[in-house]
RNA sequence: GGGCGUGUAGCUCAAUGGCAGAGCAGCGGCCUUUUAAGCCGUUUGUUGAGAGUUCGAGCCUCUCCACGCUCACCA
């Protein structure tokens, strides 16, 4: 906000740096000046609550026909809607668990305070009132109110208007808030305005508990490696620096837990999970955010075929004990809704066979780089790879390409090319596959998880390879970890990890196609 | 980073190149069971920013800013 001159009243004059405040504004800040004139505080130190919402209108539910007078209640909330009627104020206030009307009525409480509410108080504001509960003419839990407080009054009016419910119970939202921009920027006003956004959270929070139930369940240690590394890896991808004064090193934002995580292994710590933020410095996306949740485990003594299990059932537990169900609707684009199903056990589809069946091609048949960029030209002339990578990576352009889109329901997509996943053990009898699969829902990426290397000679080399292979593209090029191979050469125990945005998983559980719907504050530029 | 699109009152949206508008919110009044309460009256604009074309620009052109979609990127 520029900086354009002090309010005019006196009491903030010169006193605080004014934003420029809007003509709703300034009559807010005109009231909040004659309250205090009165000797009323618009922002009191303390509240009173006895009910909640729900609780209020639970309490009218319990009492015995006759009894309903006896149930008192304090409630507190934000104003959503009033219908001041001259000696009568219906005014619905909403708190952390619902909406409630109170009712302010002449002859309980006297005209000066139904003058008093209908001058000071706004949509926005944060009141507290006490009285007894009581229904309507229509039947509605009501606080009749015989005494009300202000608890903070709202400055700015809030972005949206109103909630209209039909007859047949549908809620129309007039004048709603909509816009993406504000919605992300200003998460707080979206949130006081927008119910389901709220939902959509605590769904995450229930989300991210339920896996660490379904872990902590299986032996797994929840542990907590550094954000803040020297080296990074794990993951392809170019990592944020920044700088340590003291040390006067750079340093970097992680960019996946994995090699921090494996180092534990080495240690005996056999089963081992971390849920946190991975950073990426690459494009923003509907489905990408520079900072996202990532979960990993690794468990000793499991292969990629255990690992498998393991992710169904977690899966399936977080959808049993969130959602009670194992169907979910996602809705990829408008009006392209998918009904997905998480029973188990998941479909398993070779990464050969899937490729060889939506594109007709292959792999196995072209050993080279070179032999399988002629074969995609020639079969698919109007789609070119670029001609100047790796064999990994022209399987890697037939399967987004091709196979990708195909992989609706729940499906684990397995044995990739050894060249596109340096952390990865080989499947025994086949050098150019490793033991990895990826799980796809709705024709994305989920998770991703191998066998895991765990021979120090045979990692030293990959990370050699991935040293010359890329030597002519830096973004490519991962630093090589002396400390990690170091770790291995004591011995790590053959262990299967695992990765998976949760931010992802999310996004499909809570049906919301972009990943800035699941993010409270998601990366945005910043304001001018 | 490329392409396409959007940006108008606090919110949701109108406006052939010709006086910038509506509903809601706000403000004033009426109203004792409302729930988008209603009725009467009324205020609010750097049309994202800047430049240009034109007698005249919200509208056309250019530059910039922000956001959205999409492509690239993301083993």
């Amino acid at each position: 906000m520029p900086w354009r001159g002090a309010f005019s009243i006196s009491e903030y004059e010169g006193t605080y740096r004014m934003a420029e405040y809007s003509s709703l504004e300034k009559i807010r800040l005109q009231k909040i000046e004659e309250l205090r004139a009165q000797g009323i505080e618009p922002y009191p130190t303390r509240a009173e609550r006895t009910h909640t919402s729900l609780q209020a209108i639970a309490a009218l539910e319990a009492a015995p026909a006759g009894e309903e007078t006896e149930i008192r209640a304090t409630l507190a909330g934000r104003i959503r809607a009033t219908r001041p009627m001259g000696k009568l104020v219906f005014t619905h206030i909403e708190d952390g668990e619902g909406k409630i009307q109170l009712f302010l009525r002449v002859n309980e409480i006297g005209q000066e305070k139904i003058d008093f509410f209908n001058k000071y108080y706004d949509l926005g504001d944060f009141i507290q009132a006490s009285g007894v509960m009581m229904r309507t003419r229509t039947g509605e839990a009501t606080l009749q109110v015989h005494d009300f407080k202000m608890l903070a009054k709202a400055v700015s009016p809030l972005p949206a208007a109103k909630d209209e419910t039909l007859d047949d119970g549908t809620l129309v939202r007039h004048a709603a808030l909509e816009d993406a921009e504000i919605r992300a920027r200003q998460r707080y006003a979206d949130l006081a305005v927008n119910a389901h956004i709220r939902e959509n959270f605590r769904q995450r929070a229930a989300i991210v508990k339920a896996l660490r139930s379904y872990l902590d369940g299986e032996g797994f240690l929840e542990v907590e490696t550094p954000i803040l590394q020297p080296l990074y890896g794990g993951a392809a991808a170019r990592p944020f620096v920044t700088h340590h004064n003291e040390l006067e090193q750079d340093m970097y934002l992680r960019i996946s837990f994995e090699l921090y995580l494996k180092r534990l292994l080495v240690g005996n710590l056999e089963r081992v999970y971390e849920i946190g933020r991975d950073f990426r410095n690459e494009g923003v996306s509907f489905k990408h955010n520079p900072e996202f949740t990532q979960l990993e485990f690794y468990c000793a003594y499991a292969d990629y075929l255990k690992v498998m299990e393991l992710t169904e059932n977690m899966i399936g537990h977080v959808c049993d004990t969130v959602f009670g169900t194992r169907k979910f609707t996602f809705e990829k684009e408008p009006g392209k809704a998918y009904e997905l199903d998480f029973s188990t056990p998941w479909r398993r589809l070779e990464m050969r066979q899937g490729i060889l069946e939506t594109s007709g091609i292959d792999i196995a048949e072209y050993p080279t780089a070179e032999a399988l960029f002629k074969a995609i030209v020639t079969r698919h002339p109007h789609k070119t790879p670029d001609p100047h990578v790796t064999r990994g990576k022209l399987i890697d352009f037939l399967l987004g390409e091709f196979l990708e889109p195909t992989l609706i329901q729940p499906t684990f997509l397995h044995d990739y090319p050894r060249d596109i996943s340096p952390l990865a053990k080989p499947k025994p009898g086949d050098p150019l596959t490793v033991e990895r699969f990826e799980g796809y829902v709705a024709g994305f990426e989920l998770c991703n998880a191998f066998t895991e290397l765990n021979d120090p000679l045979d990692q030293e080399q990959r990370f050699l390879d991935m040293q010359t292979d890329y030597s002519d593209d830096e973004e490519e090029k991962n630093p090589l970890d002396e400390d990690y191979l170091r770790a291995m050469r004591y011995g790590m125990p053959p262990n299967g990890g695992f990765g998976m945005g949760v931010d992802r998983l999310t996004m499909l559980l809570t049906n919301n196609r972009s990943i800035r719907e699941v993010l409270l504050f998601p990366a945005l530029r910043k304001e001018e």
